[in-house]
DNA sequence: TGCGGTTATGTCAGATCGGACATATAATGC
DNA sequence: GCATTATATGTCCGATCTGACATAACCGCA
């Protein structure tokens, strides 16, 4: 990863650990990063591709429209475990989450 | 998903949600621990087939022996955050958490 | 048996996350 | 234009998570 994308991943808010950790850790961060940006992208294509709303998901999941908004915009306050969460309760099938991860995850 | 599983679930020690939701929200639920217990079985193998030390590993990724112990025991305190970083960290290939995946999440 | 390395378990203060709410901004229909 | 519905954004406080530490248990090996 370059600087560059590590500059672009800190401006949308992403705090990549401080410069002395940087170097050791930079790499596995920006990849979790980099799979949590495409399974937010991919819970909205699945969202839309069924035809419901981000309230209609809420309650499915008992969470809030707001919530799903942050998840779809790819906002730094939603963990991994939240967007499998939506993902599922969108009805994303196996196969969806597989590939998205799979275009995610150098390595 | 059965109520055995459930049990066998509640009995680990995960909160499944109560009486009212659990209907409702269950198999969601169910599924994301499965995917969790899965790739927290995957990690101590990832780590293990490389003869890294529990130790080691925590360094690797800025945590603690601790946290590792747990997230190899199943510990519900645990966040798929939490075991994707060491998965990564331990050096498990792309390949390795999907099919690790592909086992634990039915659809 | 004792010793060093490894792993397990419990606790806790501080950090992060999450639902809820208010509010703003589209987008769509009339 | 004005409703209505959908989505976005910001804030707050309670809940959850996490690293750190202490400590116990386990496992060879000399």
């Amino acid at each position: 990863m370059k600087t560059a994308k590590a500059r672009r991943l800190r401006a949308a808010g992403w705090k990549l650990g401080s410069a002395k950790d940087f170097l050791r850790l930079s790499d596995q961060e920006a990849a979790l990063v980099e799979v949590k940006l495409c399974l937010m992208d991919a819970l909205r294509q699945a969202r839309r591709k069924r035809g419901i709303s981000q309230i209609d998901l809420a309650k499915r999941m008992g969470s809030s429209q707001s919530r799903i908004a942050k998840i779809e915009a790819g906002d730094p306050s939603v963990s991994l475990d939240l967007i499998l969460r939506a993902l599922v309760a969108s009805g994303a099938s196996r196969r969806e989450i597989q590939e998205t991860l799979a275009s995610g995850y150098p390595g």
